[in-house]
DNA sequence: ATCACTGGTGGGAGCGCTCCCACAGTACCT
DNA sequence: AGGTACTGTGGGAGCGCTCCCACCAGTGAT
């Protein structure tokens, strides 16, 4: 008799069976209100909501995720060291927009950082045990086996930044290709004639868009694509000053530059500056991101924006819809989803 | 590694019973092997060890929850906007700590913020949820009914500055008063005669122990303590230039200012570069915090550096601790325990 | 009158684990 | 010989929930 229901009144937490019993209905019926289920009669919903306010009963989501196979939880995976986290506002932006958007539901964020090994280990180890019902990818490098990882584990995940134009993850994505050609575009009508281009990272599938929306933009004006004023940069600012560098000395007369970041901007400026070009009056330079050293440059910087934070929004949307479809039935037909938000042209003094 | 070997049934997850089954062994065993537990012979462990490689058994994390009364979580919350978290090194070296310290153990790590109103009610609902075995709790205003809720809700909890000198909450801290003494010291020691403290804010524990510091310090030199040469900032740069205009107007022969954070210097710095001031020639300027600012401030700013990753580690160790006690009985002899971390004078061009 | 239904409801049967008691085996005392 | 004290081990009894089936009115159609 000891171990048996001697925990009626005890300190304990109340179970939905108390619950049930003060409200005069059976454990179902509690459930029921509990996860709100139309199936309730306003009177009994009453009572039992009653009931659980006079307990202040708390579900106990340990015994949910175990009954119910879920776990209310999804994880923002970052492969990155924290300190590139901290540093980036681009983090914290999109941070901000899941936030915002998972703020209506039951949902828990879980921010997980994997930049280690070590830390990678526990990252496979973690999904593995399925302690998330969904993930979101952020900052994947082309060759990541983390896609793989969660596809295997049958894990819903959304991916910000597809690996390529073929990515299998569901992914939400800013118009690279359109702020590209936004870029270059608006430096055509400022009557710049001889636009250079210092890339990202070509391995990263959003840097060859951008690349392709500056041809696009040029040859759609009639203008012929001359190669040599593509110059591939790697996102540093050490970059940007190697690849101004090199296309200053084959192009002195270039008239604009358009960076695929603003820190590779910043580096460029710099070269621009030990040689004596004036920005924007001999050399007009556009960045990317739109970040703070942007609006600090001095000129300030004209870049593209992405909307970041709206990404965020988007993420957290097509998950959910993702971890809902995957509820009723393991199979349906799984269409990939991928979403393009549109990007902005800042304006500023350097163009 | 040979992954799914021909599994149970259906394709799900194996269980321990599987594994059990697979090994010629019963569940207890299994659960004993899994946990670590040292009553088990080498033989059957290793016979168990072999079955979960060959099944790719992960421990249900829902189940054990449920049965243990465990989550193997804790969450460090944030009392703050995001925005703040993000500005403010502070917590990015605070994060490093306890990440570094909790990479050795099964616990996850939770990240929460608890800004506005509505995210409160989320983080008490959580907390009400039990679904945390602990709580860091870090940058917490006097006021706050938050170590309130988690000592009623008896969850194991460590504050990062300690509300005040009888915090209930076990607590980390660095040595304010040791910091405050030290760069005063430092400051006499340069022969400086007429000291200035501008003050953090008071309604901050630790605010007052640098002052306490200060006073001390002075006094132990045998100087007399000149109220009038402590003026309240409010940790803000505007709160820093304010003070300094009152201090100057009052004392326009003061050879020194000890600002009680690096961003109060940064104000300070500012209003004595417009009267015409000159650092450290005419006044020396010593910061706290040791931050970003402190480096890059022309001159660079002598400034009180606080161990804050080491904080990290030691707010780990003690809630791992707390934890494990708690674990047993309830009830067992609770003394607090506050640890506290000593600072350092990173002394630069400014004093 | 019977036969569908419908909206409501109760409660059994698990989910996969930990806890703990029971008990076999061995070893070393009286 | 029996007693005592271990070390290992198996498995029952839950933990608190969700799921789902059974069931009970009522309501309308037949």
């Amino acid at each position: 008799m000891a171990s048996h229901g001697a925990r009626g009144r005890s300190g304990g937490r109340p179970t939905l069976e108390e619950v049930a019993a003060r409200a005069g209905v059976g454990r179902g019926t509690v459930s029921r209100v509990i996860n709100g289920s139309p199936r309730v009669s306003d009177a009994t919903r009453a009572a039992v909501e009653a009931a659980v306010a006079e307990l202040g009963y708390v579900p106990n989501t340990a015994a949910r995720a175990l009954a119910a196979n879920r776990t209310d939880a999804i994880a923002l995976v970052v492969p990155e060291p924290e300190t590139r986290f901290f540093a980036e506002p681009y983090f914290s932006d999109m941070l901000r927009g899941v936030g915002a958007e998972l703020s209506d539901t039951e949902m828990q964020l879980l921010l997980i950082f994997a930049g280690s090994d070590r830390e990678r280990q526990r990252l496979a180890q973690y999904l593995a045990a399925h302690r998330v019902d969904g993930v979101l990818l952020v900052s994947v490098h082309a060759d990541d086996p983390l896609p793989d990882l969660l596809a295997q584990l049958e894990i819903p995940a959304v991916i910000s930044g597809p690996r390529s134009a073929t990515e299998t993850l569901t992914s939400v994505d800013s118009d690279n290709y359109g702020g590209g050609r936004s870029a270059v575009e608006h430096l055509l009508s400022r009557g710049r004639r001889k636009i250079a281009h210092i890339t990202g990272r070509l391995d990263v599938y959003g840097a060859q868009r951008r690349v392709d929306g500056y041809r696009d933009a040029l040859r759609d004006a009639g203008r012929q694509v001359d190669e040599l004023l593509i110059e591939p940069g790697d996102f540093t600012e050490e970059g940007g000053r190697r690849a101004m560098t090199t296309l200053l000395a084959r192009h002195p007369d270039l008239d604009a530059v358009f960076a695929g970041s603003d820190v590779m901007a910043a580096g460029a400026r710099q070269v621009l500056r030990e040689a004596g070009v004036r920005i924007p009056d001999d050399v007009a330079l556009v960045g990317y991101d739109d970040s703070a050293i942007a609006r600090h440059m001095d000129p300030p910087l004209t870049s593209v924006r992405q909307p970041i934070e709206e990404m965020g929004r988007a993420m957290i949307d097509l998950l959910l819809t993702e971890i809902a479809d995957r509820r009723p039935a393991m199979s349906r037909g799984l269409e990939r989803r991928h979403a393009v938000l549109s990007t902005e042209l800042e304006v500023r003094a350097s163009s």
